[in-house]
DNA sequence: GATACTTGGTTCAAGTTTTAAACAGTAACT
DNA sequence: AGTTACTGTTTAAAACTTGAACCAAGTATC
């Protein structure tokens, strides 16, 4: 089959897509490492721990959540250790397994910068979109991630390190 | 001032949009990087000269242009020299510049691995959105681009070290 | 036309991150 | 018991990023 090329509404779709997300990553990181830190990555796995239950997780399903894999996440956890924002717990049930834990240090970082990267999501994003356009992204980027996250089970295994079913606490 | 948090409604976007622009620029490094060997940065930077009068650009511009430092651009540049996919040549108008060139080689590295990229972007975004969605993703990712530009002007060079004037070939 | 100031771009050294390939220990299955 | 699969870390190498220092060339000032 021939390729099948952007139409020019595309094209310029895709273009503003691109100018935007890199810019905008660029600014949450700037940011970021000011205020806390550590860049975008490091901060989501700090967030993603703040959200689960008793704030610590098995470091495979860590990883599999911010979708990294599982040596990236132990250099990532150790740099955070290092910091006194995480700290690593063993697994009673598999003695295989260790847990990451969110410190209070930790939780403390997290409150401390929040409003601050809050604020750059809102002057950068909502600030400027109606009501509308935040639920038009919302449904833009579910489609996006459908179609990716389909994609991934069809070539499951193809490259991909962390495909695994969930395990849990 | 107290803070504004996000809204119920804000908050789902902005995961959806967090979740999606990271997967997403993960399966398209991967694919380039398999396919033409380079990361999307690397890329972009081939891309952005492919575009440009004559395929070439003075290093400032094209830093300016991707976004990055001088510094590491470089770095960059060195790096798709060795590969042979670009060519640094001095500047005939200012002898301090020099200026960035694709080689027929990288045109070619280009055209051999743009049906790939093509082809990510379009099973992971295009194929899944009506007309109307590609038009408000437009719309929405100006405004965001458009805010974050706002944005510099007024911190402008607060820690950014591109701000600069343009010049031309 | 010498002095300073700015700009274009690179170099350098240090630090950070990423990757991939072992590896050790444990669990699970037969 | 013996394999096989999984968890998470280690390791060594590579890739990348940063910032400061730097040189050479342009520009402005007097």
């Amino acid at each position: 089959m021939t390729i099948r090329w952007l139409t020019p509404e595309e094209e310029r779709a895709w273009r503003s897509y691109i100018a935007a997300s890199w810019l905008l990553e660029d600014t949450i990181d700037r940011r970021l490492q000011r205020e806390a830190g550590m860049s975008h990555l490091y901060y989501s796995v700090l967030a993603r721990l703040s959200d689960a239950p008793d704030r610590r997780m098995r470091m495979t399903d860590l990883a599999e959540a911010t979708r990294i894999t599982r040596s990236r996440l132990t250099y990532v956890v150790s740099r955070l250790e290092k910091d006194g924002t995480v700290r690593r717990e063993g697994c009673p049930t598999d003695k295989r397994g260790s847990t990451a834990v969110l410190t209070d240090a930790g939780m403390a970082l997290l409150e401390r910068a929040a409003p601050g990267h809050v604020e750059t999501v809102r002057a950068s994003v909502f600030d400027h979109l109606t009501p509308e356009q935040v639920s038009q992204l919302e449904a833009i980027c579910d489609r996006i991630t459908e179609a990716l996250q389909a994609n991934e089970e069809r070539s499951a295994c193809d490259g991909l390190p962390w495909r695994r079913r969930s395990s849990s606490a």
